[in-house]
DNA sequence: ACAATCTATCTCTAAATCAGATAGAAACTA
DNA sequence: TAGTTTCTATCTGATTTAGAGATAGATTGT
């Protein structure tokens, strides 16, 4: 097998036409270099270079084993590369989950950066229902969360808002709501109610939302919106949620009587202050505060 | 820079989940596979393995680090491979022309195949016009050629016919010769004839197939189909050439009245016999024996 | 013809590689 | 729990390898 340094110096002699220049490149002596193609020659078999003149010439064969040699030499290169990534302090692989809730485009757009930046950092992407995002966090599971604000986050965890998302009361454009004006809680309390809740028994967030008697759970506000579509119930759901549906008419946001700011959460990025982020998942924290996450 | 011995110690152990393990399998004393995980850590500056039990564990760097090591490793079994297949008696590069008459659609499906067989060896396509294949094999440029049957060869060259590809008289569906049943001899000579015409101005072999006194020459028979479907004339083309035109009803093909026989031309591969070929051009010829390039 | 520059090769030295032996730790067994 | 096996790290000494320096012979350019 050929070691690095044959394929510098027959990389090196390609590239400049003679062995002795190779070796001032290369700063070795030129026996060196002269030896290290001998020997590649050898172990290969093929004649790499032509010696009828003065100065070595590439071969038919020793040039097309120049591109095979460059490949390693990549390879090499890349390895080391990743390896002072890993020395500078870039983790391995970093797992971000974004609530489902949550719109990830404007991160999808940083992720292209992102991936120029840090190309040996395995990312993860997680999209969990609602509040799962921080059990995934609790776990280790994940290191950085994109989620809807709460009240109270576990100790150890550290937080920045970063944005809005306001929720929207939707419908099918067919269901007796969208015929109305305008809709108040008591026209709301009238039909059914369809409301995200977390896996997590535990969990009594979505309890506040609550205003129709009748009530149906999923997990996934995907799921929610298709069955909103199919003309079933309504929803408190957010924006990007369901922008698509608004677009295409499928859904219908419905126009409130009653005050509207409740609705406005803020978007957070949560992280654990015990379990260090590295240089990748700083940097992508940083460009988080620079984002407004719709 | 690693060298590939440490890397194939790091990949032994890592699949074995043991330095013993791997130096058996290696073939080499447990010292060895130790000291080569320890000097790639030094180098990378990396810890590979967790030690903290009986057995080491990849630790979550070394998995991703594992990773660009088998990356580097098949380079080099590339290399190699590559280096092997000249000892072998392959060519490095491998030059067919192919005149622009002969179908190419056979051969594509056999390079399929040669891709695979022989995938270090690079492959030139060249589809000169109508007999500059000869002269493409005579400088040397080609190794291998397709062409319509010829008289004489120049000395040093082998051929065999493969086939055969049938010369039909065409025009576009709108020209006058579109009307007739049948079309004579007289029919033809009273329009205008495209004839394709080397740009040798030596080769006289064009000059057979005049039949009208209103001749125009184009080099491709491309070009002269684009003619003919603009109305323009007729023309005895190869079947292969025309194919799509006459299945889309662009162009029509001619009943002829006289004989046919003579239309009718042989396809040859043809080689130097002085530059001898290589496995790929060998196997390339023993395929195309196989087949019938219309 | 001469000077400059190239490659191959020789010699010698320094460095790296590797096998074998050994000690200490961990896991398994009875 | 004690004994056995199997593991890794490390030391030592022998062998191999890599590389610098010097030199001879060849080629190119003046």
């Amino acid at each position: 097998m050929p070691n690095p340094d044959q394929l510098n110096a027959f990389i090196a002699a390609a590239e400049t036409g003679s062995f002795s220049a190779a070796s001032r490149r290369l700063k070795k002596a030129q026996s060196a270099v002269s030896n290290a193609i001998i020997n590649l020659e050898i172990e290969t078999g093929v004649e790499l270079f032509d010696r009828s003149k003065r100065n070595p010439v590439l071969t038919e064969e020793g040039e097309t084993l120049l591109r095979s040699a460059y490949a390693i030499m990549e390879s090499h290169h890349d390895f080391m590369s990743h390896a002072m990534a890993l020395n500078a302090g870039e983790e391995s692989h970093l797992c971000l989950a974004i609530e489902q809730n949550v719109s990830a485009q404007p991160l999808v757009e940083l992720l292209v950066v992102f991936e120029e930046k840090f190309p040996h950092i395995e990312l993860e992407l997680l999209d969990p229902g609602t509040s799962d995002v921080a059990s995934l966090l609790r776990s280790g599971r994940a290191d950085l969360g994109l989620m809807m604000e709460q009240e109270h986050y576990p100790k150890g965890f550290m937080f920045r808002g970063i944005g809005h998302s306001r929720k929207i009361p939707v419908c099918s454009k067919h269901h007796p709501l969208a015929k109305l004006e305008q809709v108040s809680h008591s026209d709301l309390r009238r039909y059914r109610q369809l409301v995200p809740r977390s896996l997590d028994l535990e969990d009594k967030s979505h309890e506040a939302q609550i205003l129709s008697p009748k009530v149906w759970y999923a997990e996934s506000p995907f799921v929610i919106a298709e069955v909103l579509s199919a003309g079933l119930g309504w929803a408190s759901l957010h924006e990007a949620i369901v922008k698509e549906q608004l677009e295409q008419g499928s859904l219908v946001a419905l126009k409130r009587t009653y005050q509207q700011d409740a609705s406005l959460q803020g978007v957070d990025v949560v992280w654990s202050r015990h379990k260090p982020l590295g240089k990748g998942g700083q940097w992508l924290l940083n460009e988080c505060f620079k984002l407004n996450v719709g």
